[in-house]
DNA sequence: GTCTATAAGTGGATAGAC
DNA sequence: GTCTATCCACTTATAGAC
């Protein structure tokens, strides 16, 4: 595997586990078994490294969602589908877990690809919801959104895998879609 | 106001606003315009200063989040009053923002007042949601919990203050509970 | 392209005067 | 109690050899 590729693998790994902020150019270069140069060679800068990470976790999260909502007919599949997937509650949302990072606010080039990532995963979602025929198709898709970002930071604070599961069960059955 | 209140409440603004990990000594002392000493003679480390300054902000929300709930008799008037609550949802909730912060994680001490505060909160909408009717108390309790937290979450990635009462608007109407 | 060496600044903490 | 001065490690980045 050559150079670029370890660095922008091991960049990945280190985002998601402790943000933008929080990760040093040397973790990265500790990971990844390279050295200092080529980092500043294939990257000039931090923030570079940072997005095309933080650009690759957002382009292997929309497929993975694009697969799940295409693997499913019908709205009320999707939905339940997309609230009982098994997530790493305690690891937190490779995206989602940026909000409160202080380079994220700094900088809209790190922010627009997750941005753009729950601008997608609402527009999967309205149909779905507008086909139960619920009322608030808006408010109910930025409940879904919200009840699955909500509970990777409720799992993480109580260090309980299962608030999140929980949460998303609570929001199915207020959808009225009963389990598999 | 004495060095020891500057300093807290500095160091309070700035776990707010930028987490643990992301904020220095230095933030500290040039908010509170109090000397270096100073800092180390009243709070003996970093964690120390962190660990009041969250105490401190478990104490204020767990004050106002109770006073809320006094202030309403039935279970359908308090989870009303607590989904349109105003909060400042670009800024983030006080205790969640901090989920993905390294040095919680590395930290019980400073984990233990934010899953304190979230247990106390589950504890107050058990017997409002229980109130309701509906099934699975736990699921929808873990829920409401979520979606608030959820809703800070996509309010600031998005940029969209209003994300955060779309979602809270979404759930009350999820559970049949009109506006008031 | 990849490496080692190094620079300038900051982070967290201590020393010791007043 | 509060202050200034200082320390060592680390962060981000550059220089320049191979």
């Amino acid at each position: 595997m050559d150079a670029r590729t370890r660095l922008l693998d091991a960049a990945k790994q280190l985002v998601w586990d402790r943000g933008v902020e929080a990760t040093s150019p040397n973790m990265v270069l500790a990971r990844s078994g390279v050295g200092q140069g080529s980092l500043y060679h294939h990257f000039g800068s931090k923030a570079a490294w940072a997005e095309a990470a933080i650009t690759a976790l957002a382009a292997d999260l929309t497929a993975e969602t694009d697969e799940l909502f295409s693997a499913h007919p019908t709205g009320v599949e999707q939905l339940r589908a997309y609230l009982t997937r098994p997530r790493p509650a305690l690891d937190g949302c490779r995206l989602g877990r940026l909000a409160f990072d202080p380079e994220i606010r700094a900088d809209d080039a790190l922010r627009a690809p997750i941005s753009a990532y729950f601008e997608h995963l609402r527009a999967l979602l309205r149909p779905a919801v507008h086909a139960t025929g619920v009322d608030d198709t808006d408010g109910v898709v930025e409940a879904i959104c919200a009840v699955v970002q909500g509970g990777y930071v409720t799992s993480r604070l109580s260090d309980d895998p299962d608030a999140l599961d929980r949460a998303c069960r609570g929001l199915l059955t207020l959808l009225g879609i009963p389990p598999h």
